[in-house]
DNA sequence: GGGTCGAACTAATACGCATTAGCACCGCAA
DNA sequence: TTGCGGTGCTAATGCGTATTAGTTCGACCC
């Protein structure tokens, strides 16, 4: 009909009210402390024509003018939404999402960031991070060059999830998975298992380097011994907790069969698995071979993982109060409060019905698997 | 450290290469098309100055200046992250997010919207809706009052879901159950039933007064016996598909044991059950008993339903889609552009396991309950 | 030698808001 | 009557960009 509408402006409030441009920010602002007044029916007047028109101010426009507009930007690399990452995301959302409106801030998902070279950049010649006054960033691993540009441009941000120094320190939140994963290992040897596998990356996001680097710790501190089971391509960047890796005994294994072999083979009873999914898969090969191992998954899962009716030890994330605490820190970096702007959260044990005393027969196990060469 | 540094702008990349800020414009927007024209060499100094700052245009601005902020709203009335209704909104969010993606369009979540007489509504003293260029509205029911104002309105916006007019068409995008839900009876009818039950509310939404419409209308034409079984209290509003109403047996069943009663009572053979938990439970208690039925379920999960292995029949729902969709209209809207703004998408029909040719002794069932009064 | 025309720009303005500076009015003291 | 401090408001300006409406300058024509 009559193309696209023009929206309610501040101008037509206050032509509806009979006042100024400015006396309809003033209100809507409520600037008491200023030093401009307004009389009690004045700003009646200008209320009644906001609540009958539902006007509400243009967000870019007081961004442009005033620097903020009380809008949070998400941005992440991977898509939030899909299935694909079995709703790992939500968790964060439901937290970011439940601090936000406490606050009174709004979410602005930034999806429009294009795909360049297989993931989203969020430093293109149309990056919309701006249009919000600050925000949070979810993902895996993120660009250390593009979080460095993100440092230096001085746009608050916070990471969801540790991250490295990045031509300065990174402000997140994230789970201690140090601490949780040495956890599950004590727990571990405490039930008598000698020898330990670690299933995974180890190292590429902080994320991995920090689980497997509590494992690797606490099975020196305990006097056990490890073993890192890799996957045969260590997804990109391949170095990881550099500091450690190398002393414990490395194996490439192609897929979850090739690790059970790797596990019976050298007589390992407990497995560490960092993702879910290849902890399930392992335990189920596992119990179908009869082969009585402990499997430990170090959080939530991330990729899908075949059903199971088997309550699996590991750790819990606790993903909705590390988007909550996101917000926390964001809204302070915003202000320019100074806060602890590197947050650890704790991570949950799990018991589980996976992680138990070795088998009996895991020694002879043993014995007979180093005396094969 | 000089705080926040000020960011460069096309004057001060105008005053670097010696020109006006209106040429900085152009050459950065390659106006080519319009009456406009740089020197190649006036271009050069610019792209050389632009390249030495590392400029990009603030986003801000640029949407200050475009009239619209290219930020589409996401206004649900049930929660849409909490698996309390079984992930049933995701595949739409992530249909929508894609879409948004790829036209440049980021999201705005409005899930601040608060909560009066147990459902969330558009219209309060504080609703964020005009932050966005328009939006997008998900969940079951909509209050047609709300609905009417939001038309009145002028706002851009679409649901997901058909809707009934409120005063004006309303634009949407919906699924066809009336098709879907017919093309399943004809299918049943085939097989060689000849009492069908449906299953639900068959009112209230326009989603369900949809699939009962397609349910009685392909039964009638097909001349088998239709019966509705409908639930205790039709969920506020009782009238749905009110042409349709009275012509078809209604019975009232307290639970899906009382169901089954009646199905079994009156010798019906197949059930269309309006919701995916409610099929999957009549089902599984018919197992139990030992008695043979047909049962279709018209649409995925939107409550939790007890876990099983069989597949259902019934009918696929082309959410992600329609997420999609929903964006290309709302754009459409949002810049005027004159398209079909009632969308019905197709159902697939999911064969399924659980909609077969009638048991034998179907017959005597019924002919020995006809005699029970 | 005035007029036309096109190429290559620039000045001015709009976008919607927040903010700063300042104006008009009123009551009261001098 | 002037002066003066409030009170209650508005005009004007700026944020950084896109766009519209010119302006300048030379070439070319009659």
């Amino acid at each position: 009909m009559s193309g696209p509408r023009r929206r309610v402006t501040q101008q037509d409030i206050a032509r509806m009210a009979g006042v100024s441009q400015t006396t309809v920010s003033v209100v809507l602002n409520g600037r008491s402390d200023s030093d401009i007044r307004i009389a009690p029916d004045t700003r009646d007047k200008v209320l009644r024509a906001i609540a009958a028109t539902g006007y509400v101010a243009d967000p870019v426009a007081r961004r442009l003018a005033a620097r903020h507009n009380r809008i949070i930007g998400v941005f992440s690399y991977e898509p939030v939404f899909p299935a694909a990452n079995g709703d790992f995301y939500q968790p964060f959302l439901v937290g970011i999402e439940q601090r936000a409106e406490s606050i009174g801030c709004d979410l602005l998902l930034l999806t429009s960031t294009p795909v360049v070279d297989g993931r989203r950049r969020i430093f293109h010649p149309d990056n919309r991070l701006r249009l919000a006054d600050g925000c949070i960033l979810l993902g895996r691993s993120l660009d250390p060059e593009e979080l460095a540009k993100l440092v230096a441009d001085g746009l608050p941000f916070v990471s969801i999830g540790r991250r490295d120094d990045a031509g300065g320190p990174v402000p997140y939140v994230g789970a201690d998975y140090v601490s949780a994963t040495a956890a599950l290992v004590d727990r571990a040897v405490e039930l008598g298992h000698r020898r330990l596998a670690y299933l995974g990356h180890g190292g590429g996001a902080e994320s991995w380097a920090d689980r497997y680097l509590g494992f690797v710790t606490a099975c020196a501190r305990a006097g056990a011994q490890a073993v890192h089971l890799a996957p045969p391509i260590p997804d990109g960047s391949s170095t990881g907790a550099a500091g450690t890796r190398g002393v414990v005994a490395r194996q490439v294994v192609g897929d979850v069969a090739a690790a059970l072999d790797a596990v019976l083979g050298q007589g390992i009873t407990a497995v560490i698995a960092e993702e879910h999914a290849d902890g399930v898969a392992l335990f189920q090969l596992a119990r179908q071979l009869r082969a009585g191992i402990s499997v430990v998954t170090l959080g939530e899962p991330t990729r899908a993982a075949q059903p199971t009716d088997v309550e699996f030890s590991g750790l819990h994330i606790p993903r909705q109060e590390m988007g909550a605490q996101a917000v926390v820190v964001l809204t302070a970096l915003i202000e320019g409060q100074s806060v602890a702007a590197q947050r650890l959260l704790t991570c949950d044990v799990v018991p589980g019905a996976t992680l138990t005393s070795p088998m009996p027969d895991a020694a002879p196990r043993d014995a007979r698997t180093s005396g094969r060469p």
